[in-house]
DNA sequence: ATACAACAGGGACATATGTCCTTTCCGAAA
DNA sequence: TTTCGGAAAGGACATATGTCCCTGTTGTAT
């Protein structure tokens, strides 16, 4: 992580994501700007948290790692998306690791600075309660999904939702389908187990697989697979 | 759901659990006191949701559906606990049945209120996020051991679970062991599976069954399969 | 052109888990 | 005491999924 000393960069992301009002003279004061290299983690599972963060620029990956080296993706995320919330209120360490999938710029400031300044200033309280709340529906929405239906239903509804979004920006999409590891652990299955899958959904005709994409061929069916459920 | 119109109870629950000073004199006079049977749903997944609900005596059992009918127990909770906190804030339809286990009392305040005397008052701002964010710590963590472990493990965990809580207050534990269909459905499992890994575990000598209970005699090892884990 | 390493996909086998149905036991009612 | 219904547990079978390892392909370096 490096700190950028460009404070008219900080003042635009801030203006772009009018978050002016969400902060106080005295929080503002303390906001910084850190970058992020490809593969750098942001965050580390298990450590000490001393930073709220704000995505303005790249992407990021959430995961989670179970004691035997499992590992789970939570997800994607591009900006604006804040990390650190739960810690910061919750007062505990790193629930999750972040790592940067693209060059990531942050805006960060210090736990003690949002206690001294912020814990009663009402905006920030708002957006705080707001993000978070957000954030809780996702997320158990995202993990209870996970539980309660097999592999193909997630697959299919994971590919509807990379799909959809392809008809909009091109590959700005959460995942980029030639990594398929990336997937398996997104969805919560093995490697072997997806191209299995795969293979099924090829072989019924819903998908086809080409060199480095997978194409929806049978966008209505999928729909029907995959409990009209899109992962967010 | 009956109505309790008795004002000095309201504030006997709020001087018991320390409220008056989360809410201000306006929001105190739209609290109210509610009554649920055992086996009522207070909330159901899908409806329209009006009412912040704070549980104060009783237990609630809370749990969601997939489509094909697989119900998924999130948790049991007691004493003080906040429902509809999500739906509030992101002004979306109930996410989670809500049923009481026994007979219950609940303070409830409708939405209206509280967007109109509560959404910049500070104390009230404060316990939400607080709540808010550590139900999402608890309820992601317990989300995540479901899908990243084995049913043995979460099985191993929850056994532990009880029986620590047993050790202190009788039965007053998340769960009777002897409705066996409610734990499958609390670690996410079919009933004839749990059965399996029952007699598994006591075929190890890590449990031993009887007629209306499970009784933990290796600790140790149960802890150890486990993976130091324990359900909250 | 060749060699080597890394990556992707699949075979084989095993385990975990779900579904369906049967048997046994227990409690309540007649 | 007997009967019946409900609940609990397990048998049998099938499917879903994980693990391990092998094969083929591709890209890079010599």
């Amino acid at each position: 992580m490096k700190k950028i000393e460009n404070r008219e960069q900080l003042n635009n992301y801030l203006k772009e994501y009018q978050l002016e009002s969400i902060f106080n003279k005295s929080l503002i004061e303390h906001l910084a700007l850190y970058s992020f290299e490809q593969g750098e983690d942001i965050c580390s599972q298990g450590d000490t948290s001393q930073y709220l963060y704000l995505l303005v620029k790249g992407k990021i990956k959430i995961f989670t790692s179970s004691s035997e080296g499992r590992k789970l993706i939570l997800s994607f995320k591009t900006p604006l998306y804040l990390i650190g919330d739960i810690e910061y209120v919750q007062d505990i360490d790193i629930i999750n690791t972040v790592e940067a999938v693209s060059p990531v710029i942050m805006i960060g400031i210090q736990y003690q600075w949002l206690k001294k300044f912020g814990s009663e200033y009402t905006p920030l309280l708002q957006f705080l309660l707001e993000t978070v709340t957000r954030k809780f529906y996702i997320k158990s929405n995202f993990l209870s999904f996970n539980l309660l239906y097999p592999v193909e239903v997630r697959l299919a509804s994971y590919l509807l939702s990379i799909s959809f979004y392809d008809s909009d920006a091109h590959n700005d999409s959460g995942l980029s389908i030639n990594r398929l590891r990336d997937v398996a652990d997104l969805i919560g299955t093995s490697y072997r187990h997806l191209n299995r899958v795969i293979q099924q959904l090829c072989a019924e005709g819903l998908i086809e697989r080409t060199k480095e994409s997978i194409i929806v061929i049978n966008r209505d069916a999928l729909s029907t697979l995959a409990n009209h459920n899109i992962y967010e």
